[in-house]
DNA sequence: ATGGAAATGCGGGTTAATACGTAGACTAGT
DNA sequence: ACTAGTCTACGTATTAACCCGCATTTCCAT
């Protein structure tokens, strides 16, 4: 009866992460059994510490949230993951659930509220901050029109996401082709079907999306560096 | 000889905020006074409280971090300013320091380092994260070179900032002339001046410029989500 | 007051992007 | 063998974007 429940923290902003731990070690039944800088630091560390739940960001370096979360799952699906982030988008909201995380919790959410959603994922329910049961509810009742842009995502050809991060990094569609040895044409065409099936219209929606997708710049941190995204390739030389 | 050191925390993400001052309870000498969740807050807190010390997140709603810092060191300029931030770039750091921070320090880094920064910050030195100060030498070594880019921001007018945003939402030229109620030619003429001042010369690098600036609100999910506006509360376990 | 910057607007011209239709080559699955 | 999907490429046409110079008005600061 004295035992206590075995929480693993997965979370690549070291301030955060052990600013969590003291905070969790201050509640009785709450043992933080380890500590993991990302996905794959994560993977080992189940495997070796056997946590019952897991607090995990979703943007990390060397393997993101989603990927862990779906390994995690396949492999030891009896633990449960707490996703913690401060990402309010759908997008990540319907990755992270559909890879089968068992709560979804922002980082401005209270000591108390990530206490109650600890020990609901704990007691086996899914647990999802306000705002976000918000969204998750609204895509519900809206007939999972949302989900739409989800699916035409998958619907977009590998060879369509080359030139969509192109485009969105600001590459001309002459500088795309002669990168890619592809016609003029060709990158039109990817360009025009990339338009047609996310229902975009010109570039900058495209550049807005593909930022939003994470496509450039792997970080979330540089994600806000207007530089980042902005290489050198208009240049033209390859 | 007792007097323990008053800290202030101003940070948004209030998981990361009480972490945090968990964290530094333990230290024998450090005591947080206060805490914030955004820039005004903070400035009120500094004048109830009279911390010596601030730590500061730089993007927060209300009012952001880098404003709060000119107010703070404009009235309270024997307050000592640490920026704890998950921003690397130099736009980011070039601000902080021209607003007056004594530090900045980066939130992936440790209790260790923490607590040297504060510790240098007390003492009247200026500390920065060994990434940072290396990019900050680095530019020093090139002439400030790098720092033209937010030089030439700053000569970017309200107007022009108002056309960029419209053009980063994906809106055409004859739709920013309707809504502003101006000629295309003029709108024309503001994207062209923009293209030249920021030396970006297309639309999709105009893009992401402006949401790298976070001059968007939403993030890309909503922004292709007509329905996004619509809220309502609803309760967190489901 | 007078110069400078900002905002507005036009003309003329070039280039790039977008829309739409078509179609051959290739791959993978049935 | 048949089918479906992707990648590739072209043609044609329209629209939007981009470049350059110039002019006007307003407003602010020296």
């Amino acid at each position: 009866m004295n035992a206590k429940h075995r929480i693993l923290l997965v979370e690549d902003h070291t301030l955060l992460r052990i600013g969590l731990r003291a905070l969790l070690c201050q509640i009785q039944d709450f043992e933080v059994v380890g500590e993991a800088a990302n996905g794959r630091e994560a993977i080992g560390a189940i495997k070796e510490l056997s946590p019952e739940i897991v607090l995990m960001d979703l943007t990390m370096p060397e393997m993101n949230g989603m990927e862990a979360i779906t390994q995690i799952k396949e492999r030891y699906p009896q633990v449960g993951i707490l996703v913690l982030t401060l990402h309010r988008s759908e997008e990540y909201i319907h990755e992270s659930l559909k890879a089968g995380a068992n709560g979804y919790i922002l980082k401005d959410a209270t000591h108390e509220e990530l206490c109650i959603a600890i020990r609901s994922v704990l007691s086996g329910k899914t647990y999802l901050s306000p705002d976000i049961s918000n969204k998750v509810v609204r895509v519900f009742l809206a007939g999972g029109k949302s989900a739409s842009l989800a699916f035409a995502w998958e619907s977009v050809t590998s060879r369509e996401r080359q030139v969509l991060k192109m485009v969105a990094e600001g590459c001309a569609n002459k500088i795309i082709a002669a990168y890619l040895s592809l016609s003029i044409k060709t990158v039109e065409k990817h360009r025009s079907n990339l338009m047609r099936k996310l229902d975009l219209h010109n570039a900058s929606m495209l550049t807005a999306f593909a930022i939003g997708k994470g496509l450039l710049s792997g970080d979330s941190s540089s994600a806000s560096d207007p530089s980042a995204g902005l290489v050198q390739r208009q240049d033209g030389v390859i």
